[in-house]
This record gives structure tokens, sequence and C-alpha cells, in this order.
RNA sequence: GGGGAGGUAGCGAAGUGGCUAAACGCGGUUGACUGUAAAUCAAUUCUCUCCGAGUUCGGCGGUUCGAAUCCGUCCCUCCCCA
């Protein structure tokens, strides 16, 4: 019997908000919640000791990134993903379908797979559906992904319907490549802002009975208010029973929106990206901490936040270590940006459990300046 | 004392008569970043009432239609030999 599986907790009585609790082989964790990416079995200058403190859920790992360097064979015989990077809580990792999206310029789609020339040393390889899943096997991840296309936005409806039924044919292959119990492969809604797509791709998805789905085809250049619409068109096709993981996304205002139409779980590289770029994520807003202003300020970066950095380090450390381009400085950043998101999860949960989401998220929006169709939450 | 080299914007450094308010790098300032080819990328960085105008290339004085670039002179720095 697999060891993973999701219990539905709490649904808001005012929206679609949920809580739950996704059980997988590595423990029980709490949705919704916001994971972490380690792209290349790192969460960039995090140590596992670290984002364990600041009470992170699932981690994301790469199937590409990892195929390519170290090799598959490498981590597997490391004793898989978990014990090759010390890390003792559920892993996921994305099918490398996104980088069919960002490696455009050098990549094929047939129907059998997608023909990469590979960013390091431009070898050509090739990944099926089958291959993305006995790369992911042999990784070990708790929560793996089907090869799909992510086609850019806008994209016609003619290329998004052909697009969509080959991702369908590539996740009956994937399922039927897939016999490991102990990993839960999710499936995932493409069909970019088509509400026909959309439903026809959540409902096939569905018919095939995946433990999990995600919710792809976003954070690929579209408007917030499209992304919402992504999100609707497939997210009323899902079964409330399962775990919903929309892809890509980690602005706090659109995992707020994802969370009020019932989305389960989140990642996004920002908070760690725009932390090494000197960017924070506070309760006042954006703080770039290169700014002069920050020069002679010896208070933390924000006083609400309960994080390491937050605890022990002053706004003008901060500043010197960025502007010196220091690890400290990026890894202090990093820390903090993921627990800001890991936080707001925390009191998402909370407002959840009492039926008062919708007055959370409107407070949280108005404070911010924040709307549902072209604010940026960072 | 003798010989040599050189002084260009915050720093380093190109430029040797007009296309130069002056390349480029660093530093400074600001911005971007959303299933990570990202410790990356972009803008800006003499002054002003910023369309446009004004004052710059050690100082002063010349030559020239025109000078950071040529000439004279003064000041300063560095190196080698005594």
């Amino acid at each position: 019997m697999s060891k993973f599986g999701f219990t539905l907790l709490h649904t808001d009585k005012n929206s679609g908000a949920r809580t739950g609790i996704l059980h997988t082989p590595h423990g029980d964790v709490l949705t919704p919640m916001f994971m972490p990416v380690g792209t290349l079995a790192t969460v960039k200058f995090v140590s596992p000791e670290e984002l364990t403190a600041m009470k992170a859920g699932v981690i994301l790992s790469n199937t590409y990134h990892l195929w390519l360097r170290p090799g598959e064979q490498v981590v597997k015989a490391a004793g898989g993903l978990h014990k090759f990077m010390n890390v003792d809580r559920p892993i996921l990792t994305d099918s490398g379908g996104f980088q069919v999206f960002s490696l455009a310029d050098s990549r094929k789609i047939t129907e059998e797979g997608v023909t990469f020339k590979n960013h390091l040393n431009g070898d050509t390889m090739f990944l099926s559906p089958e291959k993305a899943i006995q790369i992911q096997n042999d990784l070990g991840a708790d929560i793996i992904m089907s090869l799909d296309e992510c086609p850019a936005y806008p994209s016609t409806h003619n290329y998004m319907k052909a697009s969509v039924e080959r991702t369908l044919r590539w996740a009956k292959r994937g399922k039927e490549a897939h016999q490991n119990e102990n990993q839960a492969l999710f499936g995932i809604v493409q069909g970019g802002d088509y509400a026909d797509l959309r439903e026809h791709c959540a409902k096939a998805l569905v018919d095939m009975d995946f433990p999990g789905y995600s919710i792809g085809g976003t954070s690929v250049g579209e408007d917030k208010a499209t992304l919402y619409r992504m999100i609707d068109h497939s997210i009323v096709h899902l079964p409330t029973h399962k775990p919903r993981y929309l892809m890509g996304v980690g602005s706090t205002d659109a995992i707020l929106e994802g969370v009020l139409r019932g989305v389960d779980m989140f990642d996004c590289v920002l908070p760690t990206r725009i932390a090494r770029h000197g960017t924070l994520m506070t309760s006042e807003g954006r703080l770039n901490i290169r700014n002069a202003k920050n020069e002679m300020d010896f208070g933390p970066i924000d006083p609400q936040c309960d994080c390491y950095t937050c605890q022990n380090y002053s706004r003008a450390y901060l500043r010197h270590l960025i502007r010196c381009d220091e690890g400290l400085g990026q890894r202090l950043l990093s820390i903090h940006n993921l627990r800001f998101l890991i936080k707001l999860t925390e009191e998402v949960r909370q407002a959840i459990n009492e039926d008062r989401f919708t007055e959370f998220k409107d407070a949280y929006f108005k404070k911010h300046h924040l709307n549902s169709v072209n604010s940026r939450g960072f």
C-alpha cells in the first residue's frame, strides 16, 4: 500500500481555500504550503538544517538538471536523493517539462519525446515520458511529475490543443511506466488560457486517476488576471480529495489567490533568487537591502519576522554582506525570504481553519496595495 | 646634482587637432527577477531651470576657424644613476 496520501482537514466556509495533510514516506506536511526550490539537489546557499529550522515542508529538485549532472545513477548509488543531499523530509522532483519551455532555443518536440541540446556541453539528449519516470524513480523523490510540454504564452488554440493531447498521451505513458508505489506521480494540467482545453485536460487526467494534480503552463509571462483564470479553468475539474499543486508560483498575491481557489501546494525560485540579488519580502513590502538608506539601519529586516536572520542580524550588516558579495549574505537573505513565505502559509492555514480566509486575504491585499488583476506581490 | 616617465570624471585607464561631456573596467545609485543555464541582468553616474544650456582632461598663457590632444611656462608625482 502506498505511503502517500492526502487528508482534507477543513474547507473555508466562504471560499475554496482548504487545509490538509500530505502524507509521504518522509513524513506528513500541512497544506497549503510553499515549497522551496533546490534544482541541483540544494536550495542554493541554504542547508537542510536551516530548512528544518524554518519549518519547510516539501522541497523541490529537478529531473533535467540532475540527469545531466551528476547523473541519476550517481544519486541512485548514493541511496537516493534524500541520502545524497542529507534531507529527511519530502522531496518533489519536476519532470524537466519546464526546461522544454525555458530551453526552447535548442529543443525539438516529437510524439516520442523531447530532443534537447543540453546547456552544459551541447550534447544532444532525448527525454521521453518513460525516461523522465525512470530518472525520477532512480532519484527517489516522494512526489514526481509527468513529463509535460509547457507551451509559451500565448499560443494559438490549435497549437495548444495539439500540445494538450500530446501531454495527455505522455501522462498516460508515464503512468504506465511508473511502478514504484512509494512515489506519487502527479499529472499536469495544461491548456493555456483556454477554458475548454483546461477542462478537457483536467478531466482526462482525472480519468487516469493520479494521486495528485498540478496546474502547469503558469509563470510563463502571462499577467495575473490570466494566471487566475488558468487556475479557475483547471481546478473546478479536479477532485477535492486530491492535492492540487500550482507550479512555479511564489509571489504573495498569487499564492493567496491560489489558496482562495483551492490550491494546496506552491513552489517558486522567486524568494531565493531575489534574496541572492538583495531583495527581501517583508511585512511592509519589498525591501532592497542594497539601498543606501539601510547603511546605518541596525534593526532587523522585518520586526514581525521570527526567522534566524531577523533574530540575529541587522539591515546594515546584511547590506554590507550583499554589497561585498559574501555568501553568508545570500544565505541569510534566502533564509529570511523562505521563512517569510512559509510563515505566510502558516497564517493562511490558521485563517482557513477559523473560516476567515477571505478576510485574511482582503486585509493582506489592502495593506500591500495588491489587486486581483495586475498587481505585483514581489 | 644627472637622466627618464607622467599628471584625463570617485578610483584605475583609453584617447594624441574636429565624429569627445570624453571608450572601457571598478566603485556609487536605482530597478528587474515567478515548475533556477540567474551570487544574474538592466539603467544611471560633471553641473543646471536637464527641450536645451553651461563648465571640464594639473595651473596659467599662447597657436588654430576649432585643443584633453600642438607650443611656452609654472606646479606636482614617480623611477633610475650619483
